[in-house]
DNA sequence: TTGTAAGCGTTATCAC
DNA sequence: GTGATAACGCTTACAA
């Protein structure tokens, strides 16, 4: 029950002060003298004074932290690396200005609203980061009606219902990936996607269809819950067809490892007959035999955009919906011209 | 500023009762009548009350939130799944009883113990998960000298300085590893470790070495970073050696991966000529040509374990150190008996 | 069984 | 420029 507590009051009270001389001294806030400023800081420092987090929620209403629930099952989690780099980047960014990532697990998507409606009306959290919408995901009307909680989606803004988002430039991208396997000549290309209800694999499914449309090419894809068992299936199921695609992008690197693999068992040479191509990039991609040729994104990095974006929202500033730079295509050997 | 405020008292002046009466009733404590308890919760629930932890933290310390700190630095992060696992299972037991994790970032020793001391002054957190615990580690003295806060470190307890831990078996594993390799007739093996600063690391060195001093094997130990590059280094620099050993196991699986590339490079068969293990299995060992022998646990398992210590300390519960059941070697195509 | 009231540590609004 | 003092929402003696 007890801690090592030294309160402001105690402050005052060796300092010879008011406590609110002290509270305005300690934060930096006019309304006291710089030499009674000087002396509080002194004295706080000696004292080992902490600032008291739920106190100070609790008159201030911030609680020095953004909220992230987590939703991925656990299979997932264990061959994905994309949530992970996502924390690193997000928690070193609000370190520097003191703020902890608050994380909750939520099996189901009701239970995942209730921790949002929670956080919303008690202001458990001073912001929220949110990954996977969907379309006409529930969360992005219930932000949409409490707009004094700062969020920010992890979405395209197309799907953000007005709210503030960080988006990857999917059409860029997907424009990207359809040039180049035309210009190694493929004419039938294929895509392995993620979740079809995830706005993210939605647009890409726009943008490929719009690209392929464009260059004449034939287009064929699947959806998949990015397991490499479902990616397995998927592979197989295409390079049975009459008249198989010669090239295969696939929405994670989890799925195009384990098509290269499928690949050699049907006795088809990558990249000689197929080319497999993946949509970000990994350690897997880079030792694979044959590497994998992939899209890389620097997560850190949008982890720590996040962050800086989360916390100009919590600061009061108008902060505007972003798009990130288009992703790099790394060539490697799994993607080539058809030979033979 | 403000949100959408349900208070104790709102309710108690809808119920027509008095706050202390609802708080009882909220908290399914003695002091009401099963009359009033019913009318508190329907009224509250109506009202769409939720507790406010701020406020409940500031009253009774309790903040509904255990606390870890990261210190990976990204590079490592984006390669191993390890964290992220520990991470889902510990939130998913968590949100059981309502608890969070909070989770802040520490660049350096110094950094971390400057988080960990204001938790435990101002009990930013109800407890603590410690991991890769060093020699020495200075986390272990600070909070011997706070026992008020509930912590577990994740270590051997013979490090953890009387604390409460969870360790894995290092010994069975070892014992596990060096008699697998002498049943297929290594003479030579070697372990590419993890930092010697760990204490797991440490651990594990001494239980090897004894326990191929046991058999009469010959045994040499580099230490890394974990990083495939270091892995790469050691990895030659042992082939490289006149008597070169046979079986090499190490500590884990990006540098196994990694070693079977240079394995191949230096024009060595695995595993007619080098028995390559994994100390961590993982999808890349799994797909890896060929497949990597790996030792198993199942880290999202651990995770939960860990919050159930950890909830059951702050229960004020006296939760014993405990070790982990020894992992279990899956054999697959990367190891063997020497061949020719 | 009830209600009243005193904290918990901080911020913010007052008079002085 | 300063120091009381009232919130903030909840828990918990203590009094009724």
């Amino acid at each position: 029950m007890l801690k090592s507590k030294v309160t402001i009051s105690d402050v005052a009270k060796a300092a010879g002060v008011s406590s609110s001389a002290v509270s305005y001294a300690l934060n930096d806030k006019p309304g006291v003298s710089a030499a009674t400023r000087d002396k509080v800081l002194k004295v706080a420092d000696k004292m080992g004074w902490r600032p008291n987090m739920a106190a100070k929620s609790l008159s201030n209403a911030s609680v020095q932290s953004i909220g992230m629930v987590m939703t991925y099952d656990t299979q997932v989690l264990s061959v994905e690396t994309y949530t992970m780099e996502l924390i690193a980047g997000l928690t070193s960014e609000l370190e520097k200005e003191g703020y902890s990532l608050t994380i909750r697990y939520a099996s189901n998507q009701q239970a995942e609203m209730d921790v949002l409606r929670d956080w919303i009306a008690t202001g458990g959290v001073d912001g929220v980061l949110l990954t996977n919408i969907e379309l006409g995901d529930p969360r992005v009307e219930l932000f949409s009606e409490h707009p004094e909680m700062p969020v920010l989606l992890l979405c395209d803004s197309s799907v953000a219902g007005g709210l503030t988002a960080l988006s990857d430039d999917e059409q860029s991208t997907a424009h990207l990936l359809v040039d180049y396997c035309h210009e190694l000549g493929h004419q039938r290309i294929a895509r392995i996607a993620g979740p079809e209800e995830l706005s993210h694999t939605f647009i890409r499914d726009n943008a490929f269809m719009e690209e392929t449309a464009e260059l004449d090419l034939q287009y064929s894809c699947f959806h998949t819950d990015y397991s490499p068992e479902s990616g397995r299936k998927c592979t197989e199921r295409l390079l049975s067809l009459p008249k198989p695609p010669t090239a295969i992008i696939y929405d994670n690197d989890v799925m195009a490892v384990s098509a290269v693999r499928t690949a050699k068992k049907l006795g088809i040479s990558v990249p000689d007959q197929l080319s497999i191509i993946a949509w970000d990039d990994s350690f897997l991609c880079q030792v694979n035999m044959p590497s994998i040729t992939a899209l890389s994104r620097d997560v850190v990095a949008r982890g720590r955009a996040c962050a800086r974006m989360l916390l100009g929202m919590i600061d009061g500033q108008d902060v505007k919906s972003t798009t990130d730079a288009p992703s790099e295509l790394v060539f490697r050997d799994s993607s080539g011209p058809l030979v033979g």
